[in-house]
DNA sequence: CTTGACCTTCCTATGATGGAAAGGTTCAGG
DNA sequence: CCTGAACCTTTCCATCATAGGAAGGTCAAG
């Protein structure tokens, strides 16, 4: 029975632990592996945190909130740089909502960019694809396409 | 009218040009930059190329297709390591031309992925923006959203 | 006090690309 | 033949988010 808050970490229920933590377990209740974590630290996304007399980092609460919170945006695909602003207004109250959906804005633009640019690349390799009888004869217009699709000099 | 030879480099006509040619031309020939020759030559997949008394790179115009071959498969997406097998096989007369669609097959499985997973991304992140007003109020579902989707605990 | 789990910092790597520094080569024009 | 500009060489560093290892220190249960 002993370690019995272990079980219950990462049940997203943060009552019932005995904070603050050390950075294992604060990995553990947040999803973001400890090495992150001091990552995150090292680039002011995470104000730096208390420490016991042997130099152990100690978790509290917030902290934590704040790693699900870094999580969950890099699940969504912000960078790191945007992910700092999104963290400095999260924790500033006196923000415009204006500022936040600007940034989700310029993400999903980039997002629609990047996407139309691999469904391009995906479209013409179907096409290849479709064309290539794919056994053991070395004809292949994929070949073809890659040694110049346009026009093949001698 | 010294230099013509640079008006018509890049012309995709690789005729009239007098062989070899520096890495400057040949990087202009090809829409390799100069940088990513010499990085592709470090990696294998161009073979060391001879070189003059002074230790420059000569390119044969070989060399230079070997180089059109591989901006296209980067246009293309696929990872230099792809490239560097597609480079074998094309080399390779005894290729079957199921080896080429096998990785390009499995390079659209790939893209298929990776395209999924970022319109997933976006998908969430419309239904965000719709619900964010965006004015100068601090209520945003966009930050709700990332500070805990499903159980905000106190 | 020992032991094992945990933590610390520092270094390295990934993959494709760009940038800069410090120095050597080539070649056309004078 | 010499000079200067354009070109080339290698080597090191940076990007971005993440992971791995090494060498060593700390904590807590037995």
């Amino acid at each position: 029975m002993k370690h019995s808050h272990k079980a219950t970490e990462r049940l997203g229920a943060l009552g019932s632990i005995l904070w603050p933590v050390a950075i294992g377990a604060a990995a553990r209740l947040s999803g973001v592996s400890a090495k992150m974590v001091r990552h995150y630290e090292a680039l002011g996304l995470l104000p730096p945190v208390a420490r016991t007399d042997g130099g152990y980092r100690q978790y509290a609460q917030a902290d934590v909130r704040t790693l699900q919170f870094i999580k969950r945006a890099r699940e969504l695909g912000f960078s790191m740089a945007e992910i700092a602003e999104l963290v400095d207004l999260w924790n500033n109250r006196k923000r415009a909502s204006a500022s936040v959906k600007r940034i989700a804005q310029r993400h999903v633009d980039d997002l629609t960019q990047r996407i139309e640019a691999m469904q391009a690349m995906q479209r013409t390799l179907l096409v290849l694809l479709e064309h290539c009888c794919g056994d053991e004869r070395p004809d292949c217009p994929i070949l073809e396409d890659l040694a110049g699709a346009c026009c093949q000099v001698a």
